[in-house]
DNA sequence: TTATTTTTGTACCGATTGTTACAGTAATGA
DNA sequence: TCATTACTGTAACAATCGGTACAAAAATAA
């Protein structure tokens, strides 16, 4: 008795994942719902039918976003070998999205918090989310890195966690603003040599 | 024989400034002509025979802002005191920006460079000479710390700068997306540390 | 004054915006 | 089979989009 009616001939997930390529690529306001639906082969009513309104989808393709984003990064940063390598396949693995990712450029967390975090209290949410798990898993490596030694002491954990997190947003920000190859590494550069310098 | 014809009676430059708190504010494809109309108090006529379209008004926009904000940086980076104070008032200053400023939110190069620089290459021009300068002027100050000590030595003008200038463009996004106050500090700390931490 | 030049406000353009209405279709459980 | 339920595609909605046309207004140079 739960599921009476017609059944819908598409899957949710793959509908997100269109649609979240879409908004990544155009912005919230920058894409309509009849790119949405052009690009998802949905039509308006199975659409919003589903979704609701081009507000609530986005909020289901920033989740998922999320989601499968916290994933990879804690992989990354929680793999096998030393904290060192650790930090630089994480930004490696940024300077292949920025530059060489058949996906849309740049990250789309950042693009929905700079355009719609002030108007979508949800949104917000998210994004904080997002960054205070991230920030967490770049605190332990850190930690793990100040016990091993890797990292000569003097700097707390959370000092130096809030110092690659912000470095890693700005290297985001401007290799997606500015495709500047050469300044990316330099940027990988200086960021690492802050942590593990002599 | 200079000018003739009916003088327009409103001042070119206050203009843009009133353009420049809509876009900044609502972005690029978030905010209408109208939107520009009733905030300047122009009717459309004037609006457009002045400015041409909506997306060179912007560029207009993004050019002042890129102007008069690259001269608040540099007299920042460049004022008596020592290097170590300069850059804590630098970010000093953004963090006034972003949680206690009249203006707008964050940084509108920031959302002009993620939203537009993809599909303006004007835009993108403006974004790349503004970072370029802005890190030139940094790389000049690090100079200066490594010069007179201040700076521990061990690492390159431009590694240093890098870092510094990626964890400032974090920074401001982190601000922006999140407005979290504790994290905005825990990262001004970092990045100090990071320079001049035993 | 008069001819010229530019600005200004308004009306208007076709296209597109996000969303809804609804008839038609397809699957279900009884 | 049959009533019920849900999905799909199309048409349409008022509102708004960026931009233009144009006549009235206002200033100048002569």
């Amino acid at each position: 008795m739960s599921k009476r009616g017609r059944p819908r001939d598409f899957d949710y997930t793959s509908i997100v994942d269109v649609a979240m390529k879409t908004f990544w690529s155009k912005g919230y306001n920058g894409c309509s719902t009849h790119d949405l639906c052009s690009d998802t082969g949905l039509g308006k009513g199975s659409l919003y039918n589903t979704f609701g309104s081009k507000q609530d989808l986005y909020l289901a393709v920033v989740e998922h976003y999320h989601e499968t984003g916290i994933r990879e990064q804690q992989a990354l940063l929680e793999s096998p070998g030393s904290v060192k390598e650790r930090l630089q396949n994480f930004l490696a693995w940024a300077l292949v999205e920025d530059f060489e990712s058949t996906n849309p450029t740049g990250c789309l967390l950042i693009n929905a918090g700079l355009e719609r975090a002030k108007d979508d209290p949800k949104i917000e949410e998210i994004v904080s989310r997002h960054v205070e798990l991230l920030k967490q898993t770049m605190e332990k490596v850190m930690e793990e890195g100040l016990r091993t030694g890797e990292i000569s002491k003097k700097r707390s954990a959370v000092d130096l966690a809030s110092l690659f997190l912000s470095s890693y947003y700005g290297f985001r920000v401007l290799n997606t603003s500015t495709q500047n190859r050469t300044l990316a590494e330099q940027i990988m550069n200086g960021t690492m040599e802050s942590i593990f310098g002599a």
